[in-house]
DNA sequence: TAGACCACGCATGGTG
DNA sequence: CACCATGCGTG
DNA sequence: GTCTA
């Protein structure tokens, strides 16, 4: 019995219990979901319910119900949710920008049960006469509908791809994107691409500029493979290749660069837990630097965030939450040693051969190293000396400076660059049919090979089935 | 056993 | 028009 | 739901 089974099984619940407007419990199993499939590949099947219970994010209730399974094959908490909401509804909710509230709304308000009631809803209408779903929503979600019937749920969508071609796709696109001669200073990968996991979902990539991140977005969207644009604005862009995968690209002043690397470097619950650690410690950790109350620190490197929560530097691949912080504690208190025991894992330790030295810190710029020996796969690993005290400028690093040095004017980002956006900016997504969105027209509209009486900048695969994140 | 439960960007629609 | 709340999404 | 104070 794989441990993807279960994770399958307590994403659903954390799906249905979305549906049912369940506070905190959703994510819970979605935790423990995600613990249970980072679990390294040679103990896929567990057999020892205390080391499951000993898991992160597995306690009491649900290391029972996995026992459960185990010994039934069921699971009755799920077959109980199951039957209370029609399974059809949990397509919908996997729809491009549909989620559990939208879809509690069709069911409830509109009798919408599954995808061909929606269709059949919007086609005559009825959405229109839903509040809060003008022209704009329900094009969108016109959209979404007619890409799921293509490309929909079963392979197209939330493919996830074998890290080397991933890599190669993100040293081609950055190229490509360097190469546009957009004026990035750094330009790397993060996200579970950097964390070398065996496969991945999507590609995060993280630029910093000095200049107008807008212009750095908008050299973006016209890259060659850009297909699709999701979404973009000022600092964050969504955009989907040719190929149906999705790239997420942040801008960012350098004084940030450290914080928005570590955050978009992930994992997710690596991030939770540094960011509840910071907190503990009066602390505030978010992409931008780290605050404490008026107090501000940027950013610029990786180790400067793990510092400040008392942590030397963490290699991106065992930041999974599975007992790194553990690790580094007794790797840097002089004394004790051995990492293993906690929980799980902690076993795919030892990072990559130096050999394409790109992965760990430097990714693709070996430049960037920010850690002294991490390398030689033996011995006790030298963890990176956590340089304390280190304070950067002050103010927030969101926005940019625009010109350098002395004369540097610091601009957020305001209400009055949104509507300076008019012309040049990248606009908000794709302009509905019809009309373009303010930035102009999509990049390649009417994809080509998009199936479908597709409306502008259409055909993309949908996120993972279960709605899993990277 | 009570209480907390990361932090933020973008798009949309509603309000004054 | 400016502003805010909401929903969805990112790691 | 889990975890911690």
């Amino acid at each position: 019995m794989a441990n993807e089974e279960i994770a399958r099984i307590f994403y659903e619940i954390a799906d249905l219990l979305d549906l049912e407007g369940v506070r905190f419990k959703p994510e819970a199993y979605r935790r423990a979901a995600r613990t249970l499939e980072q679990l390294p590949s040679e103990v896929r099947t567990l057999k020892d319910p205390q080391a499951i219970r000993a898991l992160p994010g597995i306690g009491e209730a649900l290391s029972l119900k996995i026992e459960e399974y185990r010994e039934t094959g069921k699971v009755p908490y799920l077959d109980r949710l199951r039957e209370k909401w029609p399974p059809g509804l949990l397509e919908i909710m996997r729809l491009e920008g549909v989620g559990p509230k939208t879809t509690r709304r069709f069911h409830q308000e509109l009798g919408i049960a599954d995808l061909a009631g929606l269709k059949a809803a919007l086609e005559a209408g009825q959405l229109d006469h839903l509040a809060g779903f003008k022209a704009r929503k329900v094009e969108l979600l016109r959209r979404a509908l007619s890409q799921a019937g293509t490309v929909g749920l079963p392979s197209g969508g939330g493919r996830r791809i074998p890290l080397p071609e991933a890599q190669r796709m993100a040293d081609e696109l950055m190229a490509a994107f360097r190469a546009s001669g957009v004026p990035v200073d750094r330009l790397v990968y993060a996200g579970s691409l950097r964390r070398r996991r065996e496969d991945v979902g999507d590609l995060d990539l993280l630029a910093t500029t000095r200049g107008d991140p807008r212009s750095v977005m908008e050299a973006f969207l016209h890259l060659p493979p850009v297909r699709e644009v999701r979404l973009s604005g000022e600092t964050k862009t969504t955009v989907v290749l040719d190929g149906g995968l999705q790239v997420d690209l942040r801008v960012v002043a350098p004084e940030a660069f450290g914080a928005a690397w570590q955050y978009f470097t992930g994992s997710k619950d690596h991030n939770i837990r540094l960011r509840t650690l910071a907190q503990q410690k009066g602390w505030k950790i978010n992409e931008y630097g780290l605050s404490r109350g008026e107090e501000r620190t940027a950013a610029p490197t990786e180790e400067a965030v793990y510092a400040a929560v008392g942590f030397p530097w963490i290699p991106p691949e065992i930041r999974e939450n599975q007992g790194e912080f553990e690790a580094a504690l007794e790797g840097a208190s002089p004394g004790r040693s051995s990492l293993g025991t906690s929980g799980g894992s902690s076993t795919s330790m030892p990072p990559p051969p130096s050999g394409r030295g790109t992965s760990t810190p430097g990714s693709g710029r070996p430049g960037a190293r920010s850690s002294g020996t991490w390398g030689s796969s033996s011995g006790p690993r030298t963890w990176p000396r956590a340089r304390s005290g280190w304070r950067g400028s002050a103010g927030a690093c969101r926005g940019w400076w625009e010109g350098s040095g002395s004369s540097s004017r610091w601009r957020p980002p305001s209400a009055a660059q949104r509507r300076g956006r008019g012309r040049s900016g990248p606009g908000p997504t794709c302009g509905s049919p019809g009309r373009e969105g303010p930035g102009g027209p999509c990049p390649r509209p009417l994809a080509r090979g998009s199936a479908g009486p597709g409306p502008i900048c259409s055909s993309t695969p949908r996120m993972d089935p279960s709605r899993r994140r990277v």
